[in-house]
DNA sequence: ACTACAACTTAGAACCGCGGTA
DNA sequence: TACCGCGGTTCTAAGTTGTAGT
């Protein structure tokens, strides 16, 4: 542990999670003030006060059971079967190293009742309690006062700009329109080049602009589509019009040699320009795009594939149809088991079924005699058709398909080619919300082009849909880098198509948030001391703000939003409810809660005395399950505080920051003159170190399980191979147990269910082989025109095998193994100590292996650990960096291959 | 202040294709 | 030669944050 004591002084404070032991231990001998006293007396009962709608019990509940803690309440609670049990997530049972971060012990031991899934739930508002005097003096207000620093302060974004930006609904509203113009035509440059001048200028121009110019925005009724739209990308702004997907650049400087290279120089290299270019209002002056590709619509089944109704096949028009093969091809998921799911899918499905009745005069009344496999087969069947086809056919199919997604791929901003992200429109189906979603299995409608609005420049084509209809509207807003957006149905969400990870606009934000992540490295001694000192603030909101920091901190939990009642009931941080944490004396605080996604955060963590205190204040009567933790405390309040000792700081830079200091402590571990796998090896524990901080998880694939104890297996089998070398050895030279004791020693693990099993599954080979042989030589001398051997012939082998293996075991019981010829005593140690080397890289694999199970390394590596990281780390030890980073994300990153050298530090 | 909305980041599951392999 | 495990990619759900409207 602790590779931390290493550098700088700033280290005590910087780094990140100092063990909480030790910082529990510091703040424990000094500062026993009154109200500590008075804490543990009685004070830490708060006046009972008003309680409001507190007990009110969020419906659906499932959670049915809380019963057992053992229980992973987070996914799936489906009472199901075995499916559903393996499926099970495991808490990581220790975290050797112990050192990694925020350190934390994860907890091996069971806990206590308390259950993140227990429901009740209290109203979404903050309810207010009183805490006595006693304890906090003034404060009997709650959120209300205090904050004494931007009081008047407009409301600025941080650049002092400010940042309005009336927005009006999407109307089918004509338009207006005026003139964005001084842009336009002060932009021929690309945004890029903006003197810095400029920025300020023009936002402040167009804020001013407002009402009558209203801004950037215009919203158009939709029923263009007449003109030119033929030309997608292509036109408008002439130069920039061709670069068409397929042609090549004429321009540019030089003339490159190779065509990659050409492509690469294309490439606009935005972090090469002098000014920061994401931070401004503006995104960009021209926008061209070809909004989103619809799915082909809804073709109907072969006439003889139908669900049936209580045996009864069912005759259903296509638009029920569709709805009933949603379901049938989820019919052997975990979903279509889920009470939740069954009856929100059932309820659409009757109601489709009112508009689009079956044929047969069959009135569907309940799930339960609703049978899929007809068409859940025929899915099955059509997969298998599309699996058995030729390379030509699917290579046919996908070249159709990369056609019709072509002009889809691009979008033009300001005149560069930028790939687009999510363009498809997403498909109907059922909806698929993670844990306890109260609307899952809820019918997500089909979209058509009136659900669209769509965001492009000016001055560009509007595209034109591939299936009939209008779009919803047409804006042109330049300060946003949407290209369309629709409002969903099931939850009434926004979607929204975006460019790709790796446009520029994505990479100058992304790229931003690691800065704004490494600044906070300047500002967290001073945050880290100040929360400290307001863990006995006299004021409650203050308290409970610097106690709910402090987790944000050492714990990279959430910041934690109020959630609404139609949605999962998971917490973060602020959110936090009485029954999410549990007190264990004298110093441990237990969190058990659904956080997003509604994955588990089941952890025991050794906290700072004063915070102990303080989560028993806050739990105080007349507080109960329900309550809220932090009843002083939203995510706005506490964003607004961390703004005000950082510019632009929110609760979210802590995970970020979190994440990469931590990952570059643990990189320090790194064999400096190991192999290139055993680098990677300790690149991959920082990465996984880093996953376990953000408990980011996966489940565990249904196949671990076996192949996990198959893989173990394996492993005795190689004990098994060196036991028999060792009992030759011996009997080669008894005299040898006494000079190697330790080779005397029987091999862990190996039991005498095992030999059998082994010994057995070997004779079995042994045997299938003989006959693959005998039948092998048969076909040989038939073909030479001698005579075949009979079966008697193979009877024979078969038996000497048996016998062999009868031999095989009585060695193995007698402990006496004849030796091989040609063995001696040196060949037999050199062949034991490879053996030993092998059993003991294979047993480390398998811990890998089970310690990653249900540790997900992706999404930290995508969003939280700084590339420049992982780019500096290759090339100081020398590998490949696409051994570390995918394609797609080597396309995410240019930026920080391009800044980065082998001494770059976060 | 509080709610609703808008826009963007973060997240695990599902899907897909590839190379090893029985 | 199909199977299978796995990493990578796609999909879309679920968060955070900031602003607007009331």
């Amino acid at each position: 542990m602790s590779t931390s004591i290493s550098t700088s002084g700033a280290d005590e404070m910087a780094v990140v999670a100092p063990n909480l032991e030790s910082t529990a231990i510091t703040q424990a001998s000094h500062a026993p003030q009154v109200e500590d006293e008075n804490m543990s007396s009685d004070d830490d009962v708060p006046l009972k006060k008003k309680t409001n709608g507190a007990g009110q019990k969020r419906a659906g509940g499932g959670g049915s059971s809380s019963s057992d803690d053992e229980k992973p309440l987070s996914k799936k609670p489906r009472t199901s079967t075995g499916a559903a049990a393996k499926k099970r997530r495991i808490i990581a049972s220790d975290s050797e190293e112990s050192d990694a971060g925020p350190s934390v012990k994860k907890e091996l031991a069971p806990t206590p009742k308390t259950n993140g899934a227990s429901k009740p739930r209290s109203s979404n508002a903050k309810k207010e309690i009183s805490y006595s005097e006693s304890d906090l003096s003034e404060d009997e207000r709650p959120l209300a006062k205090k904050k004494a620093t931007p009081k008047g302060a407009p409301v600025t974004n941080g650049n002092g700009k400010p940042k309005s930006k009336p927005k009006k609904p999407v109307t089918s509203e004509s338009e207006s329109e005026p003139s964005p113009s001084e842009e336009s035509s002060e932009d021929e440059k690309p945004l890029a080049k903006k003197k810095p001048a400029a920025k300020p200028r023009k936002s402040a121009s167009s804020a001013v602009a407002t009402p009558a110019t209203k801004k950037k925005t215009t919203i158009v009724k939709a029923e263009v589509d007449s003109d030119d739209d033929e030309v997608p990308l292509a036109k408008g702004k002439g130069a920039k019009g061709k670069s068409k997907v397929e042609d090549k650049k004429p321009i540019v400087k030089k003339e490159k040699k190779v065509k990659e290279e050409e492509e690469d120089e294309d490439k606009f290299k935005w972090w090469e320009q002098q000014e920061a270019l994401g931070d401004g209002e503006v995104k960009w002056t021209t926008f061209e795009h070809n909004a989103v590709l619809f799915p082909p619509p809804y073709i109907p089944l072969p006439k003889n594939v139908k669900m049936k109704y209580d045996g009864v096949p069912l005759t259903l028009p296509p638009e029920s149809e569709e709805v009933a093969g949603f379901f049938g091809a989820m019919i052997e998921t975990d979903h279509a088991q889920d009470a939740k799911f069954r009856e929100n899918f059932f309820r659409d499905f009757k109601g489709v079924l009112e508009k689009y009745p079956p044929k047969e005069d069959v009135k569907v009344k309940t799930l339960e005699k609703c049978d899929f496999k007809p068409m859940f087969e025929h899915f099955e069947r059509e997969k298998e058709k599309k699996k058995a086809m030729t390379k030509d056919e699917k290579k046919a199919i996908k070249d159709a398909k990369d056609k019709m997604e072509a002009p889809y791929l691009f979008a033009m901003v300001d005149g560069r080619k930028e790939k687009v992200g999510n363009f498809r429109a997403e498909p109907p189906g059922l909806f698929r919300g993670r844990g306890e979603h109260p609307k899952k299995g809820t019918l997500k409608h089909r979209l058509r082009p009136e659900d669209i609005v769509l965001n492009i420049g000016k001055d560009a084509p509007i595209p034109k849909a591939n299936i009939p209809g209008n779009w919803k509207g047409i804006q042109h807003d330049n300060t946003v880098t949407w290209l369309a957006h629709w409002k969903e149905n099931v939850n009434g969400n926004a979607k929204y198509v975006f460019l790709s990870a790796g446009s520029s606009w994505k990479g100058q934000s992304d790229r931003a948030k690691f800065e704004k992540a490494r600044e906070l490295i300047k500002h967290v001694d001073k945050i880290r001391k100040d929360y400290t000192e307001d863990l006995k603030s006299k004021v409650m909101a203050d308290r409970q703000r610097a106690t709910a920091l402090y987790f944000i901190d050492r714990l990279a939990l959430r910041a934690g939003n109020e959630k609404g009642e139609d949605e999962a009931d998971t917490v973060g941080c602020c959110s936090l409810r009485y029954e999410h944490v549990t007190l264990s004396p004298p110093n441990k605080v237990i969190f058990d809660f659904l956080g997003k996604d509604s994955m588990r955060f089941h952890q025991e963590v050794e906290v700072d005395n004063q915070v102990f205190k303080n989560i028993k204040l806050f739990k105080a009567e007349p507080k109960k399950k329900g309550d809220d933790l932090f009843d002083r405390l939203t995510t706005t309040l506490l964003n607004k505080h961390l703004n005000s000792m950082m510019p632009g700081l929110t609760a979210k830079v802590f995970r970020t920051y979190n994440a990469s200091w931590t990952f570059q402590q643990q990189l320090k571990n790194t064999p400096k003159n190991g192999t290139v796998a055993e680098k990677i090896a300790a690149y991959n524990t920082a990465n996984r170190d880093v996953a376990i901080l953000c408990n980011h998880q996966k489940t565990v694939s249904k196949g671990f399980e076996a192949s996990f104890a198959k893989a173990e297996d394996k492993i005795r089998a190689l004990k098994y191979q060196r036991m028999k070398l060792r009992l030759q050895l011996f009997s080669l030279d008894p005299k040898i147990k006494k000079k190697r004791p330790e080779l005397a020693e029987d091999e862990s693990d190996l039991d005498e269910d095992f030999f059998e099993r082994h010994e057995t599954e070997l004779m079995e080979k042994a045997l299938d082989a003989a006959r693959k042989k005998h039948e092998k030589d048969n076909v040989k001398l038939e073909e030479e025109g001698q005579s075949k051997k009979g079966k008697a012939d193979l009877d024979e082998r078969l038996k000497e095998i048996k016998a062999e293996f009868k031999e095989l075991k009585k060695e193995r019981k007698s402990k006496k193994v004849e030796p091989r010829k040609g063995a001696t005593d040196e060949k037999l140690l050199e062949q034991i100590g490879k053996m030993d080397e092998r059993i003991a890289t294979a047993r480390v694999q398998l811990e890998d292996r089970d310690k990653l199970k249900d540790v997900a390394l992706g999404t930290s590596k995508i969003n939280y650990i700084d590339p420049r990281l992982t780019v500096a780390w290759a090339k100081k030890y020398d590998v490949p960096l696409e051994k570390l980073f995918s394609k797609t994300l080597r396309e995410k990153f240019p930026w920080a291959e391009a800044e980065a050298d082998a001494k770059w530090v976060f």
